[in-house]
Formats: structure tokens, sequence, C-alpha cells
DNA sequence: ATTATTTTGTGATTATCATCACATAATTTA
DNA sequence: TAAATTATGTGATGATAATCACAAAATAAT
């Protein structure tokens, strides 16, 4: 544990932090496909990504899903935080995309390290600040592409995030994450495959551009 | 400006970081539509909001705008805040929707206030979260909801932060603020008024149903 | 090996929204 | 007051995406 936080973390926080948190920091490992925050939760601490990928999505009260993004290694869930901090809820699902490795860090500490360490009141503000783009991004895509562009943005995104240039997805789980119809997404991956920007198998999907 | 400070604050903030604000912060009057942060700003400060409301869009390279969401008294820019911090740019406009009044703090002090007051940290925090909300919730809309219910929720959302019921407002600006044509705007109100929700005006749509 | 299940492909139809073209009404300006 | 400008109303048409219905292919289960 302590191997990968110097690894990752030892450019963002002081070694004085990271000696407490390799302290206070409960180590998970997370089975792909498991679902490390749910909608409603009270969270207790927050998340340190050590390794893996997360997915983070929204959901109405008819089920209906929307990815927000997703969180990689470096990465912490800024929604998590505030609902630690305050006390709320927490109103969405994180769930991981594959195998992956988190440092839980209890709540206590979160406020008491703001007035230690500089490092903590930067990655705070620095995670809120990404996270607040990353939905202003979202946002673009909602508002200002079509299907066929955020599609193809999902893919590369994706496969940045997974550190793979194949998903391993059915066109079901693309459909669910953008919140549209799985004909609709077949229709549109064979025409992007057609455009060769990507290349389509069972359960797969190749992409050749990006 | 102690006095709607004290107003406004006095529940959030200490004493003693009261009159800290006091001295350094520069009062500033903004007239109605007059630009507060623009695309690409570098933000020396952040505005603590005093009166009037203020709103904030997102626009793409092609110049096409969307509405992220509105600030009211009490409220200030996470965006901003992450801007000062990190000296980067600001992805967002900030317009006075009518008079208001702002202070400004200067950047030098931000993280200060995060050692010495507790209050200040909770604020900080609860703003990013805020608007952490605020653009799930203009991202549900996106996802989630039709042009009708989209235009219904920008109505009676815009009519709670401007402190009115009516809006004096043209179609051609909902249309803007929405990311649409007025001509889609025009018919979806004119339906809205045959449902009895609302009332048109020229220049002006009274809502009668919240 | 046969059956069942999952995944993908595809035509047809409908609904929503975008866009064009132009009319009418209200208000401002000259 | 006449002309220009701004705001709104409305029919027609097209593009995109949603939905239904069903076929075919690949894989898993018995």
């Amino acid at each position: 544990m302590r191997e990968k936080l110097e690894k990752y973390y030892s450019f963002v926080f002081e070694k004085e932090l990271i000696d407490e948190i390799v302290q206070v920091g409960v180590y998970k490992k997370l089975r792909e496909n498991e679902i490390l925050v749910d909608l409603g939760d009270k969270m207790k601490g927050i998340p340190l990504l050590l390794e893996g990928a997360i997915k983070i999505v929204r959901e109405d009260k008819n089920g209906e899903e929307i990815l927000l993004y997703f969180l990689e290694r470096g990465d912490t869930c800024a929604s998590s935080f505030a609902s630690a901090i305050s006390n709320g809820k927490c109103g969405i699902r994180a769930t991981a995309e594959k195998e992956s490795e988190i440092i839980f860090l209890p709540k206590e500490k979160l406020d008491e390290w703001m007035l230690k360490y500089k490092s903590w009141r930067t990655f705070v503000i620095e995670s809120y600040n990404i996270r607040l783009n990353e939905m202003m991004e979202t946002i673009d895509s909602l508002a200002f592409m079509n299907m066929s562009e955020r599609l193809y943005k999902y893919l590369t995104d994706k496969a940045q995030i997974m550190r793979e240039t194949s998903l391993n997805t059915t066109h079901q789980d693309i459909a669910y994450d953008m919140h549209t119809s799985r004909v609709v997404i077949s229709r549109l991956l064979k025409q992007l495959e057609n455009e060769g920007k990507i290349k389509l198998h069972r359960n797969k999907i190749e992409i050749l551009e990006f």
C-alpha cells in the first residue's frame, strides 16, 4: 500500500501526510463491477484511487442512468468528500469498471488535514476543480454534440481511462451509460466502423483512431 | 457593505472573519447585464454575492451557449475559486441578470483563511458541493427531460432566483440559455399557456403555477 | 448435439426538435 | 404619422433519435 501510495501521490502529498495516510487509511481491493458508493449512501470517508477505474453515474427517479465521468488513479470522489464533511447523502453511484485498489480515508481526518497540510488543501480544491470541469464537459457533450459524436467521445475517453485500445463491452451497456437505446448505439457503431474509426467484435470494440 | 454582509453571512462566518472581509473586500455594484467573469479570464479573487442574481453560462468553440445555473445572495462562484487558487483560466461566463452587489475577495486571503477559520473551510466546501449538485441537476435536465419540461423548470427556477413571479425576457433570450431556437421556445410557451401554467405578454412571462 | 440465451443487425414507423419561410402584432424611431 | 425595428405566431419540411418487431449469429447451458 505504501509503495503505490508513494508511486502515485509522492508528488502530491508531503511525506508526513503520506505517513498519516498509511496509518489511518484502509486499503481495499474492488472486484470488477463492485459498487463502491450507491445512491443515497452517507459516506464515512473518502476513497483515494490507487489503481483501476471507477465509473460515476447519475440516476433519476425512474431508474434511468447517465454516465457523469470516470475516475482513474490519483483521483478521488469529490461527491463523497462533500457528503462525508456535511453528513449529507451522495447523489451518485460509483462502480469499479475493472479491478481497482483504493485507500479509504476516515472523515475525521479530512478537516484536520486541511489545517496541517497545504498539499491536502490543494488536493481537495484541485479535486473539486477537476470534477467541476468534467461535469462541464459532460454538459457540453449533452448540449452541443449529436449521438454519434458523443458515442465516439465515450469510446475514446473510456479507452484512455482503461488504458487499452479495445473495450470489452456490449452495445447495451453503452446505451445504458449514454441513456439511449441499444438499437441506436448499434447503428451508430456500425457507422463508425464504416468510417474506419473502430472495428466491431462480439463483446469487444477495437478503437482504430483516437 | 458591513450591514448586508452581516445580514446574509453572520450565520455563516465568524465575527472575526467578517471583520477581515470588510477590511480587504472590495465592494462592487453590477449593472444589469454587466459581465462579471468572461471566458478565459484569470481570476484575481472571488466574488461573494450580497444581492441580485448572476447567470453562469458555458460557451463552446462555435459561440453556442448553455445555461449552467444561477447564483443568488449568499453564493459564491466555485469556478472562480478554483481559477484563483490555481491561476488557471475560468471556463464560464458570469453575467448579472439584474442589478447586483458583490464583495470581491483577493485571492491571497483564500488559503490563509482556510487555516484561520473553520467557517471559511466549511463555506468553501459547501459552495463546491452546491455547485456540483447544480451541475448534476443541469445534467439531469439535459439527459432525462424533454424541451417542454426543461422550459418549465427554467421558468420556475429563474423566477425563484429573481424573486418575482413574472420574468422580463424574450423568447429569443430563453432560446439562447437553453441552446435551442426561438421557434421551438415560442411553440412550447404557447403550449404551457394553454395548459394554464403561464401567461404570455410581450417581453414578459407570468408564471401562474409553481 | 440440441436448446436456450445473449448479442448484434436491420426494416419500418413515430415523436421530437431544428430549420426555413413568411405573416402579424407591438413598439420605437425618424 | 409613416417607416423601421423588435417580438411573436404558424405552416411546412427535414433530420435525428426513440421505439417496435423480428431475424440472424455467436455463445453458453443442458
